[in-house]
This record gives structure tokens, sequence and C-alpha cells, in this order.
DNA sequence: CTAACCTCTGCACAAATGCACATATGTGGA
DNA sequence: TCCACATATGTGCATTTGTGCAGAGGTTAG
């Protein structure tokens, strides 16, 4: 039976070792997963959620007008909208008093399609 | 969760009321926005990016397997997996004793993909 | 049938999160 | 220069969330 070690023992055990062994390189560590969990919190948030989806058809719009599409104050869109620049999700641009914030890049407007799609076609959750 | 103001505070002095307008028509509702931000949410933990990364990885794996892959607690996968199950991300078959659990469908494998792919091309965060 | 095993679930506490108020920064016009 | 406006930031509070423990299904072997 199976001996007791510590904790990496885990893996002598397992019910399929090659394939424990081959996710075990593959998979992002302890900094990759913070990292990638870091983006999806980001965007598990609907007044967020919903702001990027309203730049991701309208392209640029400053904090006042998002208010108005997101239906929220402006405190709450700037809020969001400092998480969401500092993690490099959008950029911005200043015009005058006005700052205006689009996607940052493609694979976050891909990925905003993806999940509108995922989610429509079958009603996940 | 989010809140919705009174309309005319908001949209009345609108910089861009074409975009607006447009954006609002366009963006998730709040029901669809709540959907989206649900399913973002529960990709932001990174025990359960790990463990989504591990199946994108391996195909299909068990609950103990899962934990030596990801080095936490069983009960710790079991939990994310019920979260996981019961928002569609992924499927379970039982074996036995055993339930092997494997991503629910191309879109999520999709979108995996992209956000390992975003957060290693610019290096986001 | 009983025992051993794998997995699931309810409960409780610690920690993280979003929101709004008040206030600070920065910009353009009188 | 001073004021009005657009946006940004700091703080406190209410709520949510993750995790571990203890025990409950459900399944196979003996």
């Amino acid at each position: 039976m199976p001996q007791v070690l510590p904790l990496d023992s885990c893996e002598v055990v397992a019910v399929d070792p090659d394939k424990v062994a081959l996710a075990r390189e593959s998979i992002p560590g302890a900094v990759e997963a913070g990292t990638l969990a870091q983006l999806f919190k980001l965007l598990g948030d609907p007044n967020r959620t919903r702001i990027l989806y309203a730049l991701l058809e309208a392209g640029e719009l400053c904090v006042c007008d998002l208010a108005a599409v997101v239906e929220v104050p402006e405190t709450t869109v700037s809020q969001a909208l400092r998480l969401l620049r500092t993690a490099g999700v959008v950029g911005n641009r200043r015009s005058g008093r006005r700052v205006f914030y689009r996607l940052a890049d493609a694979h976050v407007r891909m990925l905003l399609d993806l999940s509108r799609e995922h989610t429509r076609h079958d009603g996940a959750l």
C-alpha cells in the first residue's frame, strides 16, 4: 500500500501518473496563475464587465459617457477604470479636461467576444 | 452588485450622444452582465485557474489527481469543482468511486488559451 | 454485510472586495 | 489669477468569498 511521504508524495498514488506529471509541468505556476486570476477577477464584476463591453462597442468613450452607458455614478466608473488601467486591460487618452478610454489590445476584444458567445450559446450558469 | 440610478442624472450631458445611445443598446443588460461576470469570477481564483489549465492539458482527471497536480487539499478541489460544475464550465463522468472532470466546451478552451497568450504577450498586470 | 475508499456538502471564521462619500489633482476659460 | 468642470484618489462600511474541519452520500472489495 502507498507509503506516507511529505507533501510532494501526492503523485505517488496518482491514478494516472503520466497525466499528472505532464499537467504539473504544463500548468501555470503560482505567479502566472496569480496574474491570470487577477485578470479574470477584474472581468468578474458586472459594472466592469459592462464598461468593457461598452468600450468594445463604442471604441472609445470618456468617463462621463461611460457612466451614462452603464448607468452608475462617475466615481464608480472612475474606480473601475483605475483597476482596469493598472492591469493593462484598457488604455486612455487625454483630450482637454476629458479622458477617453479604449480596450488595450486585440486579445481583450477576442476574450470578450468569446465569452459573450459562450454564455449565449449554452446558457451557462 | 450593480446599482441603477435615476436615468436623467447621467445621459443628458453626454459628450457623444450617438455612441452612448448605440452602446446602451448593444451592451449586456443587467442579467447577461451578471452571467458573464459570474463566469469570469469563477476563473478569478488561482486555484480554480490552475485546475482549469490542468484539465486543458490533461483532458480529463479525477479529483485526487487534480489535487496532486494543483497541490491543494482534495476538499478544496472538490469545492472548486462544485462551483465550476454548477456554472457549466466543467463536466464530469463517474467511473466507480472516482469522478473524472473535463472542460465543458470549446469556448472555455479557447478562452483559456487566449488568456494565457495575453498575459504572456504583454505582461499584463 | 461491513469496511475502506473517494467524493461531496454544511458550517464558521478570516480575508478580500465593491461602493459611496469627501477631497485632491489637473485642465480650460473669464 | 480664480472659478467651474472632468477625473482621480483615500477612507470606512457592508457584503461576499475562500478555506479547513467534521461528517454525510455513494461505491467497490472482501
